[in-house]
DNA sequence: TTACTATATCAACATATATTGATTTATATG
DNA sequence: CATATAAATCAATATATGTTGATATAGTAA
């Protein structure tokens, strides 16, 4: 119930449903892509990100000081089934803003 | 995303998954049922009953005075999905103690 | 070391949701 | 009609969750 119950709570919040939306269409993004992108603050998505992270939906991978967020692989049998569910959502998503391409961030 | 999100916060509670998986497991419930075997209260069970119909999980046929909840069929892919993974979650279930046997809730 | 960068965490506040007991509604019955 | 019953809704309160700006942490480079 309780590993249920934390997968539901990750997926109760538009924010991380657009954001798991995001990097499944867009594939590992770091932060501050994510940042110019979704226009959003960073300390929100930090926040996002965890919780989807610790949900199992996301793998983290840290270069440096930078932290690359991707889909995990495999997934579970629902969180399969779920991000199914997402992919077909009619969501109209921003396109890709890479601050990250020089190797310092651009924003 | 609104009817992914509606069904996802549907989900997003241990009471309403635990009523899920006792309709499922034991078939058409009245609310009074719900309140012995669960030892519930009664706008407590309605409130939760109702977020799990309009979120397309359930049904209700009303027959006078009385309220019987069952699981809706068809159910959509991803809620059906979803109740085959609530079907395997670990949970004791208490036992079914109809109060509605005799035509008047022995409550 | 110091300064800088990207990310994570914290504190304060606002909003959403769950629980309870009381009230209302709808139906049945005397 | 008046009364009773099962369920739904409401009001008050408590708890959980999201957002923001500030601060802390970890890594990099001078």
């Amino acid at each position: 119930m309780e590993t249920f119950l934390r997968s539901i709570s990750a997926l109760n919040d538009e924010t991380r449903v657009l954001l798991l939306r995001f990097i499944d269409t867009n594939g590992e993004c770091c932060v501050c892509d994510l940042q110019s992108s979704l226009d959003m603050i960073q300390s929100r998505l930090s926040r996002h990100l965890k919780i989807l992270k610790d949900a199992g939906f996301l793998r983290v991978e840290r270069k440096g000081t930078w932290a690359y967020y991707s889909i995990k692989t495999p997934l579970e049998r629902y969180a399969s089934e779920t991000l199914q569910e997402i992919r077909v959502l009619p969501i109209t998503l921003p396109p890709l803003k890479k601050s990250s391409d020089s190797g310092v961030c651009t924003l």
